[in-house]
DNA sequence: TATTGTTATACTCTATAACTATA
DNA sequence: TATAGTTATAGAGTATAACAATA
């Protein structure tokens, strides 16, 4: 196993605020999010699938980490909106294949633009320095959020 | 105003991905918290009492972006489980002081000792370039997470 | 009249348990 | 028996509106 020899304190520090940011940003997102009609799942989902292409409820429920029957009201949501296909599994009858819709790729296009909008104002918050760093954690957050977490988490 | 020549496009991928990143670890760590009794945001408003010193709920609130009454019912809450002391403000009547207890930094002790053993655990999963990384960043979310949001959000 | 905090109430998101249908 | 998904239900966390006390 890859264990590399690091300063353990400067990284709990360093979680420690990772932590408390990133449940204030969570906070702040649910009310500021640039359409209103979408919660921040529910984008998150549209997201996956446009990178994804068309994913099971299933796959998408371990992707987004929900638990199944969340990922069942999500998508029924994402159905009644428009923005969401959800047809049988060709092979498997028990299987079902949620894909986006024409709807949702306009949807998502509008909200870049509104999130440019919105990134114009905010830029002048953060220095060129500090957005070089978010540019470079994206990725590791992402990572982050995906790594299999040990059992020891629970302890 | 400090308004950096910056590139726009990049900028909005680095938002996006780090909005998922940071929706789908608030999740996990619903589920991995190191202590089963708190909530996050109890946690979080400990340490903000950590950091800070005593606060009055209206100023916590604020700085947790959480609205008044919700900081009601988690001061109530972090009161009855003895971490905090909620006392009148000596001048003004109005207002009250909340502060920790002695029991409160015993829990937070515990709790570092805890997280620091998740840490050593998780660490296999990081390379320590993307350690660096996440420490550089962790101020900047901060920084992001305290900025006043420009009005155009909501438009 | 403005400010600080609280009470009462409702909403959103997510989870667990039990169930159906298919493999 | 195992797997994919759903239905029914409950809980946590937060918000808004209306209110009380003090400035």
């Amino acid at each position: 196993m890859n264990m590399p020899d690091l300063s353990q304190g400067e990284n709990a520090a360093a979680v420690n605020s990772l932590r408390s940011a990133i449940l204030r940003l969570t906070r702040r997102l649910r009310h500021q999010r640039v359409d209103e009609s979408l919660s921040p799942t529910e984008m998150s989902v549209l997201g996956t699938l446009f990178r994804c292409g068309p994913l099971g409820p299933g796959e998408l429920a371990r992707k987004e980490h929900v638990q199944p029957p969340s990922m069942t009201r999500i998508v029924a949501m994402l159905e009644t909106k428009g923005l969401v296909r959800l047809e049988p599994h060709p092979e498997d009858r028990r299987q079902k294949v949620v894909s986006q819709t024409e709807q949702a790729e306009a949807m998502l296009e509008e909200s870049r633009r509104k999130r440019n909008a919105w990134l114009a104002e905010l830029a002048g918050g953060l220095s060129e320095e500090e957005w070089d760093t978010l540019r470079a954690a994206a990725p590791v957050l992402e990572k982050l959020a995906h790594l299999p977490m040990p059992e020891a988490a629970q302890r």
